[in-house]
DNA sequence: GTTAGGG
DNA sequence: CCCTAAC
């Protein structure tokens, strides 16, 4: 069939300009790069039917829509006329033949409005906040906001200006090592807006006509201390029981959300690290509170302790079988676990 | 459901 | 931050 697309895919995987300073995960060192075909396809079907039916299906973003609902590329609205591209999947080998519009999207349903205990939030330094008055003012469209905070008029005044790491969980063995990076102090006052508005959604249309939701949501100092601990106390990976113990009640920032930031710290640590030789070449303070040096430090020792321990240890995570190595090379000067679980 | 990478 | 592929 001359319709061939696969192997000329723009996985390119430019690992140029990647940091690349972990060894990523096991996997043979492959890292997880498989990508044949994500949007691309996506284009190139709607490129297809374009040509075809010579029409342009515009934007079916609906500039109504609530601030959480989600819009995306929703194109299998077919106008009247479509060609009805399909094309064989070389990759499946059985020669399928799918329609491109059965590209259904799976919502993520990020509508996670727990009001509940919305006191002890991450920056937990959020003093008594305002209520929110006319609760009841909000727009008809956004039917599915969280209107419903409480908002407690709980007399939350005095013990909100401990600055020390709020609830430890099931652990609460980082004794040494919360004194160690004393940067709680600085999260007392620091976050003291803390506890943003669940929602607060900016639609920045693009040039491509696609509507992109920033919810710009600036991490705390206490944020990434906490990010930091729980990478220092599980290893980097296993977001989802930093996310659990760390970020556990408190309001957003997923899994992916830690990664993320973590990936941010990791490049803003080793950028700072070769001390800024050049002339005025210093652009920091973006748009972000500039992380403290010990942080930026911590991040960097994690990375490595993180880089050269085995695989095999975190394939195992901790499991019960923690096989004690009587020649235990890995032992590093940096190698602050304390109870490593 | 979670993780890793790219946009 | 959002999305998606891969596990």
């Amino acid at each position: 069939m001359e319709d061939h697309f696969s192997g000329s895919s723009k996985n390119v995987q430019s690992a140029t300009s990647k940091l690349h300073i972990a060894s990523e995960d096991d996997h043979q060192g492959a890292k997880r790069v498989r990508k044949p075909t994500k949007r691309y396809i996506e284009e190139v079907s709607e490129l297809e039917s374009r040509e075809n039916s010579g029409r342009l299906v515009s934007s079916a973003k609906s500039s109504g829509h609530g601030p959480r609902t989600r819009v995306r590329p929703v194109h299998n609205i077919q106008p009247v006329r479509r060609p009805l591209v399909t094309r064989q999947d070389s990759l499946g080998g059985s020669g399928v033949q799918i329609p491109y519009v059965s590209r259904i999207r799976r919502g993520r349903p990020r509508e996670n409005f727990m009001a509940l205990m919305k006191f002890q939030s991450c920056g937990m330094g959020m003093a008594a906040r305002l209520v929110k008055k006319a609760h009841d003012e909000h727009d008809p469209e956004s039917d599915n906001e969280i209107e419903n905070q409480e908002l407690k008029a709980r007399p939350v005044t005095g013990w909100v200006q401990q600055p020390l790491i709020e609830e430890p969980g099931e652990n609460e063995q980082y004794s040494e090592q919360s004194a160690d990076l004393n940067d709680d102090a600085d999260e007392g006052h620091v976050d003291s807006y803390a506890d943003d508005s669940d929602d607060n959604i900016l639609t920045v249309p693009t040039a491509k006509g696609g509507m992109r939701r920033k919810h710009h949501r600036p991490w705390t100092l206490s944020e990434v201390v906490k990010l930091v601990e729980g990478v220092s106390r599980y290893g980097a990976g296993r977001w989802s029981e930093i996310k659990r113990i760390s970020f556990a009640t408190c309001s957003h920032r997923t899994a992916v959300d830690l990664k993320d930031k973590w990936r941010n710290l990791l490049r803003a640590s080793f950028a700072q690290l070769p001390a800024d030789k050049g002339v005025g070449n210093s652009k920091k303070q973006s748009s972000s509170i500039p992380i403290p040096a010990p942080i930026l430090l911590r991040v960097r020792e994690l990375a490595e302790m993180q880089s050269q321990v085995s695989p095999d240890l975190k394939s195992v995570k901790y499991n019960s079988n923690n096989n004690n190595n009587s020649g235990s090379r890995n032992n590093n000067v940096n190698d602050i676990r304390s109870g490593f679980l």
